[in-house]
DNA sequence: CTCGCTTAAAGTGTCGACAATTATTAACTA
DNA sequence: TAGTTAATAATTGTCGACACTTTAAGCGAG
């Protein structure tokens, strides 16, 4: 899910070659090879991949676009640094957007999509139950199954905020404070909770334990934090 | 307000041509000098412009990554189409982020911002009651109070999504639609409410009162439009 | 006359080179 | 030796040219 061959284009893989410089770059920042603060060196960068550099800055404008690097004038780009600050803010935005998306999923989405999703659920617990799924509920499945509800939302929108942009940058922050909780049991339950409720076709009550969820899994990424 | 020299550097005016491409080229679409809809020639924009073709299409990544312009592969890039659709989703949007933003502001916005803020309330009272500034008020004096809630959020991330991405677009909109409300009066009660909750500090009554001010807003376009 | 193919034109994608700006080093003075 | 300035190197911004793709026009067969 999370790999998709372009940004958003419906195509089969990436044409252009900047397109596919884009994926690569993003790929590469958001699983640290590159790391956060480091400088973006056209030249080296351009040699690397063998490619021109006129390309490669199409993709780090791009990359600009979606926040993973900033870019100061004359001066090049650089990889974002993360800071405990921003991962705060993009969890309220989070909670704002997603919420939103819950609350629209109750409302649009197909009675196929909400069985697919009951039948996600169902895996994610047999993972956990046989307990070496939790490293990769919190990495994979957890952001499955909000990928699904935002596209359930059907707003275009909503997708293209969250699934574009914010998404990727919350995954490099996954990637590099290593956060894998010990809350996926509890994250179980607020999914079945929820999924319910989309179910139930009540856009009010999904939206309610939308935010709860991502508030709750704000307050464990606090705690996490402020230990180490 | 709404013409920040640059996208969001601090710096004083564009200093790259790119910049200042992509100000100038925002703001002919924005104001409907380039039809929506219509194709973005490379060739003819740079001939245009007096500028490289490679600036240009530097400045025309930045439009797509606002959403101002759609591209696709080998095909060039044309500016988005304006759907009704599309402007529900966008209030949708609205509703979810600046609930947040007023939520935020309740908590962060300073004494000083609180009191210019009213001052700023107070003019438009006054535009209103001399009557020919009810145009006015819609389609600047809006945005403008609505800006500084988002400022007042102190949330960076929010603050990028709205001011950078979602209000250009909203502009758009206005300028394409001949969008001015007769419902400038209620708006004005409404935002002395929203002000009035933002200065007591209550982050719960803010963005109720954020979102029913921008449904009632939305639901005021539905009407416009659907009778048009 | 229409449909399909071939071919020419226009447009986009990519590249390498030059110009302007910033960073680095070296020399020089106090 | 520390600080300042000048010259040099490296990096970014901009440009024009070439290659590939798409579109259009022209042509011939049915």
């Amino acid at each position: 899910m999370q790999n998709r061959p372009s940004s958003n284009t419906t195509d089969p893989v990436s044409i252009t070659l900047a397109d596919r410089l884009f994926d690569t770059l993003q790929r590469a920042i958001v699983e640290g090879e590159i790391a956060p603060g480091s400088k973006i060196s056209e030249p080296e960068l351009a040699r690397q991949y063998s490619v021109s550099r006129g390309s490669l800055r199409e993709a780090i404008g791009r990359l600009e676009a979606r926040k993973l690097v900033e870019r100061k004038p004359n001066l090049g780009a650089r990889v974002v640094t993360l800071s405990y600050e921003q991962l705060i803010e993009i969890y309220q935005v989070r909670e704002a957007l997603e919420g939103m998306a819950a609350r629209l999923a109750a409302q649009n989405m197909s009675e196929t999509e909400i069985e697919e999703l009951q039948t996600l659920l169902e895996e994610h617990g047999h993972e956990i139950e046989e307990q070496h799924g939790q490293a990769y509920f919190q990495k994979q499945g957890d952001l499955d199954f909000h990928y699904r509800i935002v596209q359930g939302s059907k707003n275009h929108q909503l997708i293209g905020l969250l699934c574009d942009d914010l998404y990727h940058l919350l995954r490099m922050y996954r990637y590099q404070f290593g956060m894998r909780s010990k809350r996926s049991q509890q994250a179980y339950e607020e999914h079945h909770y929820l999924i319910n409720a989309i179910a139930a076709k009540d856009p009010e009550m999904a939206e309610l334990l939308m935010r709860q969820h991502i508030r709750s899994s704000r307050r464990n990424v606090e705690r996490m934090l402020l230990e180490s």
